[in-house]
DNA sequence: GTCTTTTACATAGCAAGCCATGAAAGAAGA
DNA sequence: TCTTCTTTCATGGCTTGCTATGTAAAAGAC
């Protein structure tokens, strides 16, 4: 990637505070997009394969609210991943709106290599950073999005 | 909103760097988007909209850099933005490959209006950090992106 | 037991990312 | 000069986000 070569400038968008998140966000993406290409996974649907690891079956409601995602988003999601045989679907007894959803066979015997490559760009993230600032970094993010959360 | 009633619990994958940053990312273009709506703009415009904010005229390739999307992201933005009006190119007289473009004039004069707009989702996002904390936010980013950029 | 409201999903349509490819102009080398 | 390499931009195809809308089932009100 020539276009990218220059090292780093630090101009003045660098202090906007939506402005980095948003690069470290893609970058995030990015990286994990291309660890998990081997496994036929994208970095979008790695909250639903995390929230269903413990084995359990989650409903589509629950999913959203862990991915913290509006629900369409989740619904196309979730056809994808159905579609390309990572999750299994079944319909709720209990419920004939919902339907719950699960990991695939194949997709829980390949978990931990999953898990290994995603922890392998988180370490990559923290490539400059202590433990503590780590900590601190998820704290601070947690204050922002704090803020941005609740409407006033 | 009814279905983000429940106000806050902070499972394991709030200690995630790849997700809080996702979510951060996201919250903050929603924020925007809705801030920028009444001015025809949307989040994904600002970086172009910034780096031409000095009334200079810049070439697509400029910002790019500038943006740190791939090229092509940049060509689909910048055809939308001189879609809507936004923006303007005139061919280059140096090189015939590539456009000068520069904010229109109706754009040029929403400037201040659109940068009052965006400062107000900036400070919602400082509610509950102090100057320092924000600045020490934007100090970790810039290294978990530098972490993330070098290509090991 | 209806009628209304709420909840669970699906779908359509758009923006903004990405990668991969291709065309055309400029730059460089032989 | 002519050929090759590099650079600039456009385009197609995909995912992941969002809003807005619609449908069907469940839950509540009376």
């Amino acid at each position: 990637m020539k276009e990218d070569s220059k090292p780093y400038k630090w101009p003045s968008r660098t202090d906007s505070l939506g402005y980095m998140v948003n690069w470290a966000a893609r970058l995030f993406a990015r990286e994990m997009d291309e660890a998990l290409r081997p496994f036929g996974l994208m970095s979008g649907q790695l909250p639903v394969i995390f929230a269903l690891a413990d084995g359990k079956t989650r409903s589509q409601r629950e999913l959203v609210n862990l991915a913290a995602v509006e629900q369409s988003t989740m619904a196309k999601t979730l056809s994808r991943m159905e579609r390309d045989g990572l999750i299994e679907r079944k319909p709720d007894p209990n419920d004939r709106r919902s339907t719950t959803i699960s990991l695939s066979p194949l997709m829980s015997v390949r978990l931990p290599e999953v898990a290994a490559a995603v922890a392998v760009i988180n370490a990559r993230s923290h490539t400059h950073l202590s433990e503590e600032e780590g900590e601190r970094l998820l704290d601070l993010l947690h204050w922002a999005i704090k803020g941005l959360a609740e409407r006033p």
